[in-house]
DNA sequence: TTGTACGCGTTATCAG
DNA sequence: CTGATAACGCGTACAA
């Protein structure tokens, strides 16, 4: 079934037919309806390679997805909320989404490249970016509209989009401070993600900035898992001088952290405060004691991916400059039973505030409810 | 650029350049070699619109994912892992995995009708089945090679895939009846998901075989999340008869089953048994106590899926009958604290067996650590 | 071994 | 408003 058929079908000519289908003004409105119902009836529509070809765009937007990398974003709850997003802003504009899923066993940079030269998408978004990314490189260097979705030292002028690492660090590294804690530990990805490395330094210029030096034994790796929670706890609690709070970078780790620390009998919240990640994988407001943690609007994020992706494909069509666009994307701490309790020794010498039961400025984590989620 | 211009560069025809680039055979091994090296040099990959017009094939692959269906299989750790064994033998055979990404505001049977018609792929995998799925309806009149992922009532002769849900019953109920449980809820989703329907018959029929009835207060629905295990939590806790043990659906709605059982006084794997499900998402064995749960490869099921879809696909092209095949994939139970304690009341009336603790034929959860996940 | 020419299915141009 | 026809980039049958 392709247009010819469905023209002979109809005893009109193929271009009838396709403006029809395409709704050009030039066609009376009877012969519209008669096709646009044929098309239906028969189950017609237009091939794609066929359009592809005569049109020279796709009408497909991909989004590289890479194995392996960064576990971190390991939830559908993280992915596919921002896809819901994104593809939603998409449609309006009859663009569809499609998912390029990069192997374990295959090149990120010859993946990138082979989906540009084929021509299979009219734009693209990558993810997990690398502190030096070879795709941010070759992209530039092309004329397809891309954006980052993650910060890399790579590459010139491009747009990307990044949560607000520095933020999360502050808010966090603040809100321990505040109730006393000094000796803080940074767990974060052994992945060579760009994300562990810059939430590593923002929580070093936070501590800093406080007269706090992060020193080395205080940086704990793991992987982005469980069982890397756990491992990073082992080392914590081996450290002679135990710290009184530590920052996680990920959330499946804080189950991991949690379950070796249960077990050493030093139990989060009580003798020593964790602070977590992103909710949208595992939702720590449901461990015990509840973590504290941070929220963002994945699909706003996801929304914002389509819009300035449909800007920068017009810019393109329309030969207008490139309307580069770089966004940090907010998140907000919600506080839990994970950060309430003060340093056990004396660290807590200059402790000048409030206790944490008093904070209001905090967003506290509300009852569970099945609505709330 | 296009095959033309890589021609005209090398002072030679588009049909040469075209036949080199193919690995076709009548081409001097000279001439090939200049075309490949230019074709690098230059940057060049063939049109895949261009070249799926004219060959009739894409050489793409879908798998068709669904917004908010079955959160379930919520991790990438889920489904990622998966494409990783699937992309992995597609790339053996130069075909592409793409992932079509249906949103919460798309009809799945209409996005798969426009996939199937525009020709977007050679072959199908679609995922998240209902009990009725008209898209499997649809597929079996279309000819395109397809697998479901997931078992359905819809159509007729097709080939499909689903975990052995019969087999995690019949393990989850014969380790909670043996250990004396004889009271057991079901927690299952409240999805239209088919799996969530299957399960629930599945330890049904288990419980029956061992002349117990599962009566409906003892079926308790929720969504796929921690929030949902927390609500079942809170109506299984103020049921009048208490059951001894609940097994659940899926990990994450352990994860909010044990909160609200924790903070009831009512610690699971005391006072209640929890058996689990499929660790990809959250790995069990790191809650507290840690959870009776299953393993299975799903990379492993991923190859299945890529070797199967190729037969279908090699079939269609040979034009020989088409090789449909009905796989149950299999899972092991991993025995954790969660299901370790003996029912507290007399209900272990007819207890027959020996003390857990020396249960031998079960695979016993290790001891975590980074290697063994 | 290489070059020429056709057609895959579609949309756009242009003449009627 | 409609029909005929060219062109998109490629692979391949056939001629050289």
């Amino acid at each position: 079934m392709n247009i010819h058929d469905l023209a002979r079908h109809l005893n009109i000519s193929i271009g009838t037919v396709s403006r029809a289908l395409n709704g050009r003004a030039d066609v009376s409105g009877e012969t519209r309806k008669r096709v646009l119902d044929a098309a239906k009836r028969l189950g017609y529509s237009p091939n794609q390679s066929g359009r592809s070809l005569r049109r020279g765009a796709t009408g497909m937007v991909g989004f590289m997805v890479i194995a392996n990398r960064a576990r971190a974003l390991k939830g559908e709850a993280f992915f596919m909320t921002i896809f819901d997003g994104l593809q939603s802003v998409l449609a309006k504009h009859s663009l569809d989404l499609v998912i390029y899923y990069c192997g374990a066993d295959q090149n990120p940079e010859t993946y990138v490249k082979r989906i540009v030269q084929r021509r299979l998408v009219d734009g693209l978004i990558i993810s997990q970016t690398t502190r030096i990314d070879h795709r941010i490189d070759y992209l530039i260097r092309q004329d397809l509209p891309f954006i980052a979705f993650g910060r890399s030292r790579s590459g010139g002028e491009h747009s990307w989009l990044d949560l607000d690492f520095e933020s999360v660090a502050a808010q966090s590294i603040d809100h321990l401070y505040r109730n006393g804690h000094r000796r803080i530990a940074v767990a974060t990805t052994s992945d060579d993600v760009n994300f562990g490395q810059v939430y590593l330094e923002a929580c070093r210029a936070e501590l800093a900035s406080r007269d706090i030096r992060l020193t080395d034994e205080l940086i704990i790796r793991g992987s982005m898992s469980e069982a890397g929670g756990y491992n990073i706890a082992e080392r914590l609690l081996a450290l002679e001088n135990r710290p009184t709070a530590v920052v996680v970078v990920e959330n499946s780790m804080a189950i991991g952290l949690y379950s070796k620390l249960h077990e050493a009998g030093v139990p989060p919240g009580r003798d020593i405060a964790v602070v977590g990640f992103d909710r949208s994988l595992t939702n720590g407001l449901f461990l015990k004691p509840s973590l504290t943690q941070f929220s963002l609007s994945l699909v706003d994020l996801g929304c914002w991916l389509g819009e300035h992706l449909l800007e920068l494909i017009e810019a393109k069509r329309k030969g207008s400059p490139i309307p580069f666009a770089r966004k940090i994307w907010p998140l907000e701490m919600v506080v839990g039973g994970s950060t309430m309790s003060l340093p056990a020794s004396g660290d807590a010498d200059s402790l000048e505030t409030s206790p944490p039961e008093q904070k209001s400025h905090f967003k506290l984590g509300a009852r569970p409810t099945e609505a709330s989620v």
